[in-house]
RNA sequence: GUGGGUGUGGCGCAGUUGGCUAGCGCGCUAGAUUGUGGCUCUAGAGGCCGUGGGUUCGAGUCCCAUCUCCCACC
């Protein structure tokens, strides 16, 4: 039985509790994508309750390819595979749809796909991705959805937005199914919606205002920050969160940078994920309050300073930038896993800071001194 | 000492019968990256082609000398 309480809004920004029975989630809230089970760049399940993070993501289509989600059932689901307890959402595969377009073909029934690992023919359908993700047994599974291109014109991105509604309806229909099952790892899976509708408004509100009816825990916006430009993203937002349920979480998917958050919170949303931390930590870059860093970059080979001064993370705690810079150009794994934990820590750190400011009603000066650092580098 | 081979950006190499601004890989310097295939992509810097002569309209390419390193033989 989740719970979702708003604790207060800042003009629209919205500081909430989300209860699940894998524990409480304090919105907003940044998730930690970890795509097969694991966090690139060597973080564990343990770094992540040393830095004190909410929420794990995983992905259905890689953790189905490998190692199988029959294999994590009989560990007896995600939380017990990767030892983790606190809640976990899982991403439906809908997006490798669209991210390894090439390797397949959309029909009314699902997806067919090429495994990216050995090139076998795989099927994926809203039934499919349901039972996987109930296999996988997350605290919140992602409707199976089609994230059209950004290009798209209106006349597909319109049938791709109304199969996925129609996808939708099948997705609330079996998890209803597999969550009444007696062998069901986590028989209170929660199903979040998604809105499509690309870059066109009256497409965005009239699905919006569709799956609402749905009364599902939660809704996401997807098909955002696929090539377009963060103006486009913000009008999306603006006109499509106001036709969410407003006492339900609203999830902006795979955004963004840390001022597309900013921007994101104050519209509304509550859940972001993105590959940015782990992703640019994993290449050298690192995020400070005053700007993104490249640690390859030539003039930290003697810097004996932390990434950033006054960062809790166990990198800037423990290291400077002239040794991590050593460890990236040696190809260290240590190189990254410090790079990576500093960025997880760094947007955990800066959504929570987000939501104190919500709390205390002072968001806007909040958003508005970050941006502000951001530009000093 | 004799014979053979070698010498081209930081490293490893291409450079055809001598022909226009000498290439490539790695490295280096920067930049991209948004529901992740530990990638990939883009741009840039850096070489008087061991040295000194010579032949030629023109030499990294041919000739002579010299030095370097490697191999074999005495």
């Amino acid at each position: 039985m989740s719970k979702y309480t708003i604790d207060n809004i800042d003009d629209k920004a919205k500081a909430a509790t989300f209860e699940t029975v894998h524990g409480t989630i304090q919105t907003p809230v940044f998730m930690n994508v970890g795509t097969v089970a694991a966090i690139k760049g060597a973080v564990s399940t343990m770094d992540l309750r040393e830095i004190d993070t909410q929420v794990m993501l995983c992905n259905t289509y890689h953790l189905h390819v490998r190692p199988g989600d029959e294999i994590v059932a009989k560990f007896g689901g995600l939380h017990k595979f990767t030892n983790w307890d606190r809640p976990i959402l899982t991403d439906s595969g809908g997006f490798q749809v669209f991210s390894l377009a090439g390797l397949r073909k959309i029909k009314e029934e699902g997806v067919s796909f090429n495994s990216h690992i050995d090139g076998r023919k795989i099927f994926m359908g809203p039934e499919e991705s349901m039972q996987i993700q109930s296999h996988l047994g997350s605290t919140i599974a992602m409707a199976f959805d089609e994230c059209p291109p950004s290009k798209a014109d209106r006349k597909y991105v319109e049938q791709s937005v109304a199969r996925t509604e129609r996808w939708l309806l099948r997705c609330k229909k079996e998890m209803e199914r597999l969550n009444s099952l007696p062998e069901t790892i986590n028989k209170e899976q929660m199903l979040f919606g998604i809105n499509q509708g690309g870059c066109i408004d009256e497409i965005r509100i009239a699905n919006a205002d569709r799956i609402s009816e749905l009364d599902l825990p939660g809704y996401a916006v997807g098909g955002l920050a696929v090539g377009e430009t963060h103006e486009e993203m913000y009008h999306i937002l603006d006109v499509t969160v106001p036709h969410l349920p407003q006492n339900k979480p609203v999830y902006l998917m795979g955004v963004g940078t840390p001022a597309n958050i900013l921007e994101g919170i104050e519209r509304g949303v509550d859940f972001f994920d993105c590959v940015y931390p782990s992703r640019n930590g994993r290449h050298g870059h690192v995020y400070t309050n005053q700007g993104k860093l490249n640690l390859f970059n030539a003039q930290y080979e003697l810097d004996d300073r932390p990434i950033e001064e006054g960062c809790g993370c166990p990198a800037c705690q423990n290291y400077s930038r002239g040794y991590i810079r050593h460890l990236l150009k040696a190809k260290e794994m240590l190189g990254m896993r410090l790079c990576v934990l500093h960025n997880l820590y760094f947007y955990n750190k800066m959504v929570h800071d987000a939501r104190e400011a919500i709390l205390a009603n002072r968001f806007s000066e909040f958003k508005k001194s970050k941006l502000e650092g951001f530009q000093v580098l």
